[in-house]
RNA sequence: GGACGGGUGGGUGAGUGGCUAAAACCAGCAGACUGUAAAUCUGCCGCUCCUUGCGGGCUACGGAGGUUCGAAUCCUCCCCCGUCCA
């Protein structure tokens, strides 16, 4: 299968209903990739992923990279292999770690010398390289390095970034086309990241830059960092409208589930976010009528379950009182079905998005589910 | 009956004259988490009062008394618990 991408339908909002076709599957677009860093996405079996209807999941070249290795995996027949997952697989190249391990990095014009978190080995994170650990890896979608940077940034540091982001680009683009025999996935793309902190003037420069660069696909990197809602948003319209229309467009590291309508109301057509994995093994739940969160005594004899409008496993068979039970006593159950039940919370809010975009009910939506977080009324 | 050792806040357990409402950990209560160094991190955790302040008062280290300007810490007696000896 050769990748394909296809807007079936644009709403008013500018919310896109699309298809996006990988050597590992179709995926319904606009889409949620949940987060497997490490080959796994923490509490959940590649069997429940495939059963809640996850199409594409992410995984990371830098954490693989250490650890087991990019050369093991590419010896054990690349990433889906290993890890016996046979949906599509996105690879983020590592530039998320330029921000998320600033402490244990060094950011040259060459790329990125990074200090293992794991032992301490020092280690050379170049655009080629990168290219070269994610095609050992073989994810279908590969992402360009890029340098993403903290909020705030002022507006140099931002350009410096988005020149930067965009060298790396083209020197990642090119790697990619001179050794793509050297994938374990046949028709392995490449997608560009868009940087340019919270500038939109520099947003809509570094994707015209990318944009010229040709690329299949396109994110929009460096946002939810810290910055308000409201500029998240303003960041990824400036970015879109220089993209082209019949690419995807994916909007990296986001969010929270009132907020995935927002992007997609702004032409995102992909999303991926730790935050129902992560919360979930903290105790926090995403529930029709908001947060929850489970350790709380309130839910000590609760015997409702958690949300009585979510068809999930969990919701269909446990109470919030054992769920607590299972959170306290530190049980293994506990992340598993915590987790379970976010994700397929994610899920089914991105699949209502498709269907409201497909019935032009879009806004409505989103605005039916923000007034029921408000409130707290399910 | 004798010899040692020990009794500290919900638990374990530091502390051997003032810096101690008393370490640390656990439990408990709450909060955070957005391309995962996260089954993590942060705050609170004797009672009470208010003008919520690195504020005031009260109670507290088995019990009672004592020494001292000052005691969880020293002394006396008593009560418990453990180990060993008879």
């Amino acid at each position: 299968m050769d990748f394909r991408f296809e807007v079936l339908k644009t709403d008013p909002t500018g919310a896109r209903l699309g298809r996006l076709t990988t050597p590992h599957g179709v995926i319904d677009t606009p889409a949620f990739m949940p987060v497997g860093t490490a080959g796994t996405v923490k509490g959940l079996t590649q069997q429940a992923l495939g059963e809640l209807g996850v199409q594409m999941l992410l995984a990371n070249t830098y954490h693989l990279y250490l650890r087991p290795g990019h050369e093991r995996i590419r010896r054990l027949g690349g990433l889906h292999r290993f890890m016996a997952w046979p949906g599509a697989i996105l690879t983020d190249s590592g530039g998320f770690q330029v921000f998320s391990l600033a402490d244990l990095r060094k950011v040259t014009d060459d790329g990125v010398i990074f200090r293992s978190h794991l032992d301490g080995s020092e280690h050379s994170l170049t655009p080629e390289k990168s290219i070269e650990i994610q095609q050992a890896l073989g994810s279908d979608i590969a992402m360009v390095l890029d340098e993403c940077i903290e909020y705030p940034a002022d507006r140099e540091r931002a350009a410096a970034a988005v020149k930067r982001t965009a060298e790396w680009a083209r020197r990642c683009r090119d790697y990619a086309r001179e050794n793509a025999d050297a994938s374990t996935t046949p028709g392995q793309v490449l997608f560009a990241i868009v940087q340019g902190g919270t500038h939109a003037d520099l947003r809509r420069e570094s994707a015209r830059q990318l944009v010229d660069l040709d690329f299949p696909g396109y994110a929009v990197g460096g946002l939810a960092v810290g910055e308000p809602h409201a500029l998240t948003c303003e960041m990824t319209s400036a970015a879109t409208a220089e993209l082209p229309a019949d690419r995807p467009r994916y909007l990296m590291g986001v969010g929270l589930p009132e907020q995935l309508g927002d992007y997609v109301a702004r032409g995102i057509d992909m999303m991926d976010c730790v935050l129902p994995t992560r919360n979930a093994r903290n105790g926090c739940l995403f529930t029709s009528a908001g947060r929850i969160n489970i350790k709380n005594a309130t839910y000590a004899e609760d015997s409702r379950p958690l949300d009585e409008r979510c068809s999930c496993m969990v919701c269909r068979t446990y109470s919030r009182a054992y769920l607590r039970h299972l959170f306290m006593a530190n049980e293994i159950l506990a992340s598993i079905l915590n987790s379970h039940h976010n994700v397929a919370f994610f899920l089914d809010i991105m699949s209502k998005i498709r269907q409201a975009i497909a019935f032009g009910e879009l806004a409505e939506f989103s605005s039916e589910l923000q007034a029921r977080i408000e409130t707290g009324q399910p």
